[in-house]
RNA sequence: GCGGGAGUGGCGGAACUGGCAGACGCGCAAGACUUAGGAUCUUGUGGCCGAAAGGCCGUGGGGGUUCAAAUCCCUCCUUCCGCACCA
């Protein structure tokens, strides 16, 4: 009698599988490939139990698809540069590049001691300059094409975090992603852009390629981000003051234009200075001003603010009706949005409406809806802003068109005319990627006094990170004060010159990271293009739900960027994509500061890493959250040692045994419905796995398979050897993927010195679905909808012969109690309902 | 405010296209084996009534469709997530 020792068992089997080289993978043309992916984890503080749903669940996926007979591209690497290991290193008083070290070779160790099937090979890490090289010669490109620019620019900056964040890293309404408590200011910096926009269009139709393969909740959160809207730009002329530019308004509904009862400026807007000059409401209007460009930067409370405005004196003349309207400023006008100038339209606009009620301008309705009393401007208590059935009145020529015809007429004329043209407006800003730290991509440009802004050439990368940088915390960046790094010679003149200080944003870092795995040694490219032709798209990307919108869409943006340079010839990087759950403890996510973490080593320790692959899989669906409970893993654990504790017992007897050839003749009862529940169970999980991720729902049937071998103990009796062995290599085989090292073991056991790895996952075969199949069913019987009976009954039998057998049982007949039946209802193998009158 | 999820026993969760609600596991209870058991094995375990047989109720609330609803429709409530004055 053996006894399950994961410690020992999982260490041998680690062991053999490396010097086999199971997992490293090469292009295999006979096979189809299948990339499988996790997010690569940020190494710092310990790896916990939510690390490892991640991995856990990508490495089902990948031994699965193993063994039915892909070839698995199954990688994992370091996003290893970023603030906290600045932080740390400032506060320990170490490196970066150590206290990074030593946490990447922690994380390994880890990842080692779960068993994950990775090719171990193709292991990167960001902060190595033989990758960050590659950041920088992708930057390069983007310099060449307009891509990559600099202008001085409003920003978000974080105090803490001394330096910019990107739209995307500012959370809550104005707070920094890094330091929830902290708001975020607007400071005024020059900086590196990405131009994200100039692929607007295509990050928004792309996501149609999408859809199927990604979370609907992920495209939906992206699209909205980008933020497309379709409308027109149009030119009012200020009429009471000379020498001001016209000024210009976006709206999504042109069609309204002849109920405008103002135009707003945003606060910020540049026009309102030289409108306010010499008004005869200059006086009342620049203190109000003033007031309005300090109040509150917080987006949350924005939303709910009070509207606020005040008029200039001035006016400006409707286009289409040679109207003279106000001229206003209001806090509630973005000057981020559109053309940070509106044209208010009360009658259809909820916002315009409230301004107007409350400013006491004039209200004028423009769209009818059908079938409806004309609405009364005095009376409305709420705008009328829908699209449809609705057609125009008190708009001159346009009276009578229906909103979408009166669009295109409108943008037309004002096209033809010259004040105004169709535009496309989008929420999406380009990526601002300069960051004043350290430990990051240095930004590979110089700057000369004769040449101005340089590129360093490609022969000159990897422009290298100082590792003599002095971190103190303070502001600024720290290669500023670095002067061996900043002091160069113009690759241009060969003149003095200054190199860029700032370092990339490390999102940049992750946004092609997968590509590099399929040719990670390449010194001469990032890849080899054919290499990731080969293994792209990725087929399976799995990851939190955080990233959502920062990583994939920053993700999709560079394969598009590649794809126009001539890398790679797809469109989209990731052809699905799995977001799963949290794992919690006391309700929170797991985290370092909460104090609630399990720690993934720890597990390992007490239980093995198949104990606590298991549980995670089995406690939740894989994309919902998962409280931790202690008490629930002995569960995990209990089935382990019992599934162990049946192979050992009879391994002996049937390991010599011959395969059996699975034949229905000669099966007894007990055989018979052993194999039965065996190939059934087989049927279930395969389809688990494959359709429906439901690991929870397999391991449940793998269970149930167990407690019926273990109802028919004791086996020998009754059930020959090569039918045991066929019973426990197909629960060894299933059990595979998510407790590899104990299905290898009990492989063994089993008779099979080669290792499970060179095992396929078991395909039925025609005679074993009919041996899966029930030769009895029970059927429920009902009376008016209320089981009264069961009866056990030979599978398929119709209603025929269901409804006499149904009438036959006495607890029916009672029921029906000599009433009218006077409807059946016979579902096959299921239930039989009657109806009784 | 807009958009998207989710509400099932004491707990985690099952239930594929409407067809036995509560699979599987945790916890709990009883029994067996044992010097012992926080090991193992067996049995029971939604609520109420009942000695039992059995009956009634039950998937957030209310209504509807249907022979039949956790599942479909309407409505309300709670909760989580994302966006948030986007013109």
């Amino acid at each position: 009698m053996a006894e399950y020792h994961p410690q020992q068992i999982e260490a041998k089997w680690q062991q053999r599988w490396d010097e086999a080289r199971v997992f490293e993978t090469e292009a295999e043309p006979s096979k189809p490939k299948y990339y499988a992916l996790e997010m690569l984890p940020y190494p710092s503080g310990t790896m916990h139990m939510g690390h490892m749903r991640n991995y856990t669940i990508g490495d089902v996926v990948a031994r699965v698809k193993r063994m039915r007979g892909f070839d698995v591209l199954h990688p994992m690497g370091w996003d290893a540069f970023g603030l906290p290991a600045e932080n740390a290193a400032i506060q320990n008083k170490t490196h970066p590049r150590a206290w990074t070290n030593n946490n990447i070779a922690e994380f390994q160790r880890v990842l080692r001691r779960f068993g994950f099937s990775y090719d171990w090979r193709r292991e990167i890490s960001t902060c190595d300059p033989r990758y960050y090289r590659w950041n920088q010669w992708f930057f390069l490109r983007m310099f060449e094409r307009g891509l990559a620019y600099r202008k001085k620019s409003r920003v978000n900056w974080c105090p803490k975090c001394c330096t910019v964040l990107a739209n995307e890293q500012v959370v809550n309404g104005g707070y920094c992603w890094r330091h929830e408590d902290t708001l975020v200011e607007s400071r005024e910096i020059e900086q590196w852009f990405l131009k994200t926009t100039h692929y607007a269009e295509q990050l928004i139709d792309d996501l149609k390629e999408l859809e199927g393969g990604w979370p609907e909740r992920v495209i939906t959160m992206q699209r909205n981000w980008i933020g497309k809207s379709v409308g027109a730009r149009v030119k009012f002329a200020v009429a009471d003051v000379a020498g001001v530019d016209p000024i210009e308004v976006f709206t999504t509904r042109i069609d309204t234009i002849y109920g405008a009862s103002a135009i707003i400026l945003a606060p910020t807007h540049p026009l309102v200075h030289p409108l306010l000059a010499g008004s005869p409401r200059q006086k009342e209007a620049e203190p109000q001003l003033a007031h309005m460009r300090q109040t509150s930067v917080k987006t949350e409370d924005l939303a709910t603010a009070e509207k606020v405005g005040f008029f200039t004196g001035r006016h400006a003349i409707n286009p289409f009706n040679k109207e003279e309207l106000p001229i206003w400023v209001a806090n509630f006008v973005l000057m981020e949005y559109g053309t940070g100038a509106i044209m208010a339209v009360p009658a259809h606009d909820q916002r315009d409406f409230e301004f107007c009620r409350k400013y006491g301008l004039p209200l004028r309705v423009v769209v009818q809806p059908d079938g409806v009393e004309p609405l009364d401007a005095e009376k409305m208590t709420a705008p009328f802003e829908e699209h449809e059935d609705g057609k125009l009145v008190n708009s001159g020529p346009y009276n009578g068109l229906s909103v979408d015809d009166a669009i295109l007429a409108m943008s037309a004329h004002a096209q033809a005319q010259g004040f105004g043209q169709r535009e496309i407006t989008f929420r999406l800003r380009d990526w601002g990627i300069s960051r004043q730290r350290y430990w990051g991509t240095p930004i590979p440009v110089v700057y000369c006094e004769n040449d101005g802004i340089v590129p360093v050439p490609d022969k000159d990368l990897p422009v290298v990170l100082p590792e003599n940088a002095k971190l103190t915390g303070e502001g600024g960046s720290p290669l500023a004060a670095t002067h061996e790094f900043v002091n160069t010679t113009c690759p241009k003149c060969g003149g003095p010159a200054r190199r860029e200080t700032d370092t990339m944003d490390t999102f940049v870092d992750s946004s092609w990271y997968f590509y590099r795995y399929c040719d990670p040694l390449n010194d001469q490219a990032p890849f080899d293009s054919a290499k990731v032709a080969y293994w792209f798209p990725i087929d399976q990307y799995i990851g939190g739900i955080t990233h959502a919108i920062l990583h994939l869409l920053y993700s999709r943006f560079w394969c598009k960027v590649m794809r126009d340079i001539g890398l790679v010839k797809h469109n989209e990087p990731i052809t699905r994509l799995f977001t799963q759950g949290m794992v919690q403890k006391g309700g929170m996510a797991m985290s370092k500061s909460r104090g609630n973490v399990v720690g993934a080593m720890e597990m390992a320790d007490k239980y093995g890493a198949d104990t606590g692959r298991l549980y995670t899989l089995f406690a939740a669906p894989p994309e919902k959250d998962l409280e931790w409970s202690e008490e629930s893993i002995e569960g995990a654990w209990r089935f382990i040692n019992r599934v162990f504790r049946l192979v050992d017992r009879h391994a002996p007897t049937v390991k010599d045994a011959a395969r059996w050839n699975v034949s229905p003749q000669g099966l007894s009862g007990k055989e018979r419905e052993l194999v039965r529940v065996t190939y059934e169970t087989l049927r279930r999980v395969t389809q688990d796995f494959e359709s429906r991720w439901h690991f929870n729902s397999a391991i449940a049937l793998i269970m149930e398979l167990t407690n019926e071998i273990y109802a028919a103990e004791p086996l020998e009796e009754g059930v020959r050897p090569e039918i045991r062995k066929e019973v426990l290599e197909m629960l060894t085989l299933m059990l595979a993927p998510m407790t590899p090292h104990l299905a290898e073991e009990l492989w063994e056991m089993l008779g099979h010195p080669d290792g499970l790895w060179k095992a396929s996952w078991p395909v039925l075969a025609a005679a074993q679905k009919d041996l899966a199949r029930v030769e009895e069913v029970e059927v429920v019987v009902q009376v008016n909808g209320r089981v009264r009976a069961r009866l056990k009954v030979a599978a398929g039998l119709g209603e025929a012969d269901l409804v006499p057998k149904a009438l036959a049982e006495p607890a029916v007949a009672q029921h029906i109690n000599g009433k009218r039946v006077v409807k059946q209802i016979v579902v096959p193998d299921k239930l039989v309902n009657l109806v009784v009158a």
